[in-house]
RNA sequence: GCCGGGAUGGCGGAAUAGGCAGACGCAGGGGACUUAAAAUCCCCCAAUCGAAAGAUUGUGCGGGUUCAAGUCCCGCUCCCGGCACCA
């Protein structure tokens, strides 16, 4: 790239650095030229992404951090001979443009498409390297046919189904939620409490995938705390199904114990209220309609108010038994508000004296209490409390004398053999629920045809389109319902009138599978070309909040080992690494408007421009840790950058001083080396600028007491050091100081390793571990020598005249230590 | 309750493999330049005692290992986050 003088460039004839004028004109420059297009080369591939934004309206700064760090990985790697793709795309289906229609009556879709304009304008001025070629927004239909042919594509291979049952239903969103969207009884997005209702909905089946994403964990580059959360979410237990028969009824009630070993010592059985036997148990019984009772009451109550931790355990009897699998005792059927419905099989085995909950109901209700584990294998009488640990059977019929531990697949054999049960996992994941009663997504591409039930829309008549002509009321119920003329069609089975599915799909669906598209976005028949993501998956850096970490992180690697199944890609996970950035905290906390202490990207990037501002962001805190914006901390960035713009422009001195000439050359070699190791695996972009200052700060002190050549090749290498940190600083310079091309297609500055080897060092003396004195050696210096001139020394002597020496340690090139008794 | 992460000067933070605690910056103090201020350049800046040299203490708390511990081990405290009547 070759870059002129442009006359309507600013000339800084001042020390001072006109940032407002060189951003805009490099940003300018930048995008002309398409300067950081991924191209499929003979380079090793760099994959680096950061979470797109859903289009709001603004920048805030969360993703001014995000991309920042983002735009730094891409920068370092293409400069370090890689073929980097990094691409930027728009989550752009979702709620807020669809309630801003009802608000305002601008349709989603005008609203969505100025908003993504606005931003990407921001996304300019803070000098962002992506390749805008590759830019995906997922409300186009272009990229939407292809999330509905990846619905079709999970529903042929089974992974899509519709179920009845109680789901999470938001009243302020109007609309249900899956699982993951539900925090602390809260919906994720507006926080208002979510209630239950009974509706037939589409969902995907990740449980079918519960382990691979449990067991794919182990080899992701990372952060524990993410993976810890993915683990506890899927929740996975091992233990055993058992069959407790009802004669009445001729059914067994299936329960799910991880304590087999306990089996003896249970003494009743609890489904819970929603359990579908519950009905039929009852029926024509006196208790009847006091177990009705009881199970309405438990139904209605929120999940928030049953689960707390303070509810107190009820139940009600049912007047049925069921029969004890190993001893056929009759044992009581209860229903009682602690039993979970959608957790393991929704019924219970009562073992008060090995469980916690079974005790507390047991003593309230006067059931019996059976200890068939203790830890010696003897009885223990009066049980105070339950013993939960694992210990030795008793009173177990023959399984009498085992350890809890054999017991479990002992038993768990013999219920298998008589056909009465087996070891069994259970999970504490749900099926994802994927429908939403929302306009503004991508519809789910079936019809409901009276004779044909479910039909897919065909490949063909791919994109169902979203229709235009609809009325935002803001009355409840999705607009799509409401638009006949759009679901009135005909089967494509038997061709009789049918009609579409009004539900549109999750937006978590669209964003589960954007970086596969990033690798092909042009392609016009399949979600992508897989030749081409082959060529770049897996994202080898995505960087993002930790608010994901259970909803798209966990999606997506659900998509991808579908896509994997289904031969579509090699790779079956999506990430390899996970940067996980902290928030932005302004004043001591998070920013919000109710608190007014929001920040503009806006007026921050106007008063110190872009480069000083991604500059800070990157100094003051680790990317993982909370940042805290200061005014007084940009500041500082700000001049530092203006520090290194006089240090390169200004006409330098000249001088012959050796000593000084060694200084430059060394802090040249440990500035790049510790650049190499900060910007590339150990992301610790906060050191790579404390050690830019550094090295500024030694060329202040030699730069003009060494030939000119000399400095002037250590300020290129501090302009290419800092060239992915502050990109159109660096640019300017690298251009002022006459250099070719564009700094950012640079090769990453070399070194010559003997500049880090020392010929002289600086080595502490301690006398018991304290240090006493400090001494200059030559670096080759062996211990031996070390010693002796550690011994010699005076201040040394003095402290250890009248001792003995019981050892003296010597590491080279650090320390002696003299032990004395 | 279970799991994960963390605690270092006035502040943000550094110490990458057990070897000089506090790099770098912010705030503060001093000096140079200036008629003056700003900007800039240079210096100081953990605590206590001391005029200084220096001494002592010091990385949440209590123990331990080691010639040597912010770093490793054992036992706690507190903070942040996840899961939680999940059988």
């Amino acid at each position: 790239m070759q870059i002129e003088r442009d006359v309507t460039r600013p000339s800084t004839q001042t020390d001072r650095y006109d940032v407002k004028a060189v951003e805009e004109f490099w940003q300018r420059r930048w995008e002309e030229e398409e300067v950081y297009r991924a191209e499929i080369t003979d380079k090793p591939k760099f994959y680096c992404l950061e979470q797109f934004p859903y289009p709001s309206g603004h920048l805030h700064m969360g993703h001014v951090r995000v991309y920042t760090l983002g735009d730094v990985i891409a920068r370092y790697r293409r400069m370090r001979g890689y073929s980097v793709l990094h691409p930027m795309g728009w989550d752009a289906f979702g709620m807020p443009a669809e309630n801003a229609a009802i608000k305002s009556g601008i349709p989603p879709r005008s609203s969505t498409i100025a908003n993504i304009a606005y931003m990407k304008g921001q996304m300019r001025q803070m000098g962002l390297s992506f390749d805008w070629n590759r830019e995906v927004a997922t409300c186009e239909p272009d990229y939407y046919r292809f999330t509905q042919e990846l619905f079709l594509l999970f529903y042929e291979r089974g992974l899509a189904y519709q179920k009845a049952g109680a789901v999470n239903w938001c009243p302020h969103c109007e609309t249900v939620l899956a699982n993951e969207q539900v925090e602390e009884g809260r919906c994720w997005r507006c926080d208002a409490e979510v209630t239950k209702r009974d509706l037939t909905q589409w969902y995907f089946r990740i449980t079918d995938y519960a382990d691979r994403l449990l067991e794919g964990l182990r080899d992701l580059d990372w952060p524990p705390e993410i993976k810890t959360q993915q683990d506890n979410w899927i929740g996975r237990s091992e233990g055993a199904e058992v069959a407790f028969p009802v004669p009445d009824l001729d059914e067994t009630i299936r329960v799910f114990t991880t304590r087999p070993d306990t089996l003896y010592g249970a003494t009743y059985v609890v489904l819970a209220p929603e359990h579908p036997f519950v009905e039929r148990l009852i029926a024509g019984r006196e208790s009847a309609e006091a177990v009705r009772a009881f199970a309405a009451g438990e139904r209605v109550r929120s999940d928030m108010e049953r689960t707390a931790e303070n509810t107190e355990k009820s139940g009600i009897f049912t007047g049925a038994y069921a029969t004890h699998p190993l001893t056929g005792q009759p044992l009581p059927i209860w229903v009682a508000n602690y039993v979970l419905v959608d957790y393991g099989t929704g019924a219970v085995m009562g073992v008060p004296a090995h469980d916690q909950r079974d005790f507390v109901f047991a003593r309230k209700y006067h059931l019996p209490v059976r200890v068939v584990v203790s830890p010696d294998g003897q009885p223990i009488p009066n049980l105070a409390e339950p013993y939960l640990a694992p210990g030795r059977l008793v009173d177990s019929g023959s399984f009498s004398g085992i350890e809890s531990q054999a017991a479990i697949g002992a038993i768990a054999a013999h219920l298998q053999e008589k056909g009465l049960g087996r070891l069994q996992v259970s999970y504490r994941m749900r099926d994802w629920l994927i429908s939403r009663q929302r306009y503004w997504g991508a519809p789910i591409p079936i019809i409901h045809c009276r004779d044909c039930g479910a039909v897919p829309v065909p490949r063909a008549d791919l994109p169902v389109l979203l229709p235009e002509n609809v009325t935002f009321t803001g009355q409840g119920g999705s607009p799509l319902a409401a638009a006949e003329e759009w679901v009135a069609t005909s089967c494509p089975r038997c061709k009789n009138p049918a009609r579409r599915e009004t539900d549109t799909m999750d937006t978590f669906v669209d964003s589960s599978w954007y970086y596969f598209r990033y690798t092909s976005p042009q392609e016009p028949r399949a979600p992508f070309d897989p030749e081409k993501a082959n060529r770049w998956m897996a994202v080898d850096e995505y960087v993002g909040g930790k608010e994901h970490a259970v909803l798209h992180l966990l999606y997506s690697r659900f998509f991808t080992k579908v896509l994997h199944d289904a031969g579509w890609i090699a790779v079956d996970e999506p990430f390899r690494r996970l940067l996980v950035q902290g928030m932005v905290v302004y004043g001591g906390a998070k920013m919000s408007k109710s608190k007014g202490n929001t920040l503009s990207p806006e007026s921050i990037m106007a008063r110190w421009g872009a480069d000083a501002t991604r500059l800070f962001m990157l100094f003051a805190a680790p990317p993982e840790k909370d940042f805290e914006w200061s005014d007084q901390g940009v500041e500082g960035s700000f001049r530092f950058l203006q520090r290194v713009y006089r240090l390169a422009v200004r006409t330098p001195g000249s001088g012959d001083d050796a000593a000084a000439g060694e200084r430059i050359e060394r802090a040249r070699a440990r500035a790049v080396r510790k650049l190499t190791e900060d910007l590339g695996d150990r992301r610790a972009f906060n050191t790579a600028v404390s050690a830019l200052m550094e090295y500024t700060n030694a060329l202040y002190q030699d730069a003009d007491r060494v030939p000119a050549s000399l400095a002037r090749r250590a300020i290129e290498t501090l302009v290419l050091l800092l060239a992915p940190l502050a990109p159109h600083l660096s640019q300017e310079l690298w251009q002022r100081m006459g250099s070719g091309g564009s700094v950012h297609a640079q090769a990453w500055p070399a070194f010559d390793d003997k500049w880090l080897t020392e010929t002289e060092v600086e080595i502490v003396l301690q006398v018991n571990g304290k240090i006493r004195a400090r001494i200059t050696v030559p670096a080759d210096v062996d211990e031996e020598r070390m010693k002796q001139q550690a011994l010699a020394d005076e201040r040394i002597q003095v402290l250890i005249a009248d001792k003995i020496i019981r050892k003296v340690v010597a590491i080279p090139g650090r320390l002696v230590n003299v032990v004395v008794a």
